[in-house]
DNA sequence: CCTGAAACGGACTGATGAGTCCGCTTACGT
DNA sequence: ACGTAAGCGGACTCATCAGTCCGTTTCAGG
């Protein structure tokens, strides 16, 4: 890509923008003709710069996912194990939240993007707090995630961090 | 409906067989031509008995979700309330977990076959727990079986007990 | 048997959504 | 200003699936 011509780089980011707020309000379900539609582009423009839908997913979560890799290294750095697991859940959790549907694609695209980095990070980030006693050992750190993110998922609106506390009591050693 | 010819009821019987089989190796999403396939028909057959796929769907969960009502109703002639809703628990994760798709049809379903039943013996043995000082407080008996739900759901092949466990560890008082 | 109603099944419709193609348009270097 | 390659967008293909329709087959009672 040597360099976008000028409309090129308008629509590219017109559709980033779109595909952002319409994933983010309607989850990885939407069609491609909807985030079209609201970037006011044809969907051939989408398709010609991001071949498949999923494409477009990991391009738009990719901040997403960056930030939590940020919060799992930073809770790697803290001296208290324990607590940092549990900051880092809430921190995490918070940023999940703040926009559910973009938290479901991120489901969706699973492993892809940097998701594979972000698994590596928090498993680290569990293992530790294990180590420490601060978490129950009975289950492998890959399990947590899961645990964590089918509460959030099964929150109605307003009441995610009730159901974060009931898996996080759970958690404690 | 006064009676079913022979033909036609033979082919009942082997939609009913079929669609159970199919729900529960593959969940809520099979096409109604894959079960008809299964069974031996053309989907027009299933189509006549039952309407739309819904109907076909509650009809095959009836049983479960009937069963379930048992245990509900059996907790509820037991003197520890506690003691009553951890064994409700127990039970209904192990039978809905022996056939995970079925399971996920169940889920689909929500409240429509006799899914409000269930629902309010669910409740009537979670609040009476949670009178009893068994079950934290701070959430509605309604917030319960999503949680467990959600954790059985996000649990990998044999793992759903280890997950129901840290579950029902963050419910208790 | 033989006939009519019940049942059958597959062709058909209509909706939806991903991904392709190509004739038209437009930016931009010369 | 102008030629051309890059970009555009919508019509099109292809696949899937729920649900309908109707010509044909089969059951069952007389």
């Amino acid at each position: 890509m040597v360099e976008l011509r000028a409309d090129a780089r308008r629509n590219l980011e017109r559709v980033l923008d779109a595909a952002t707020e319409v994933f983010a309000a309607s989850g990885p379900d939407v069609s491609i003709d909807e985030i079209a539609r609201a970037a006011g582009v044809g969907h051939g423009t989408v398709f010609r710069r991001f071949p498949t839908k999923d494409d477009l997913m990991y391009a738009v979560i990719e901040r997403h996912v960056a930030q939590m890799c940020a919060f799992a290294a930073e809770a790697l750095e803290s001296d208290d194990p324990g607590e940092a697991f549990f900051g880092f859940a809430h921190r995490v959790a918070e940023l999940a939240m703040s926009t559910p549907g973009l938290h479901k694609c991120v489901v969706h695209c699973g492993e892809k993007p940097r998701g594979a980095e972000l698994g590596e990070l928090s498993r680290k980030v569990i293992a530790r707090a294990q180590r420490a006693g601060a978490l129950r050992s009975d289950l492998e750190p890959a399990d947590v995630g899961p645990l964590i993110r089918a509460a959030l998922m099964a929150a109605p609106a307003g009441q995610w961090r009730l159901y974060l506390d009931v898996v996080l009591d759970g958690l404690r050693a």
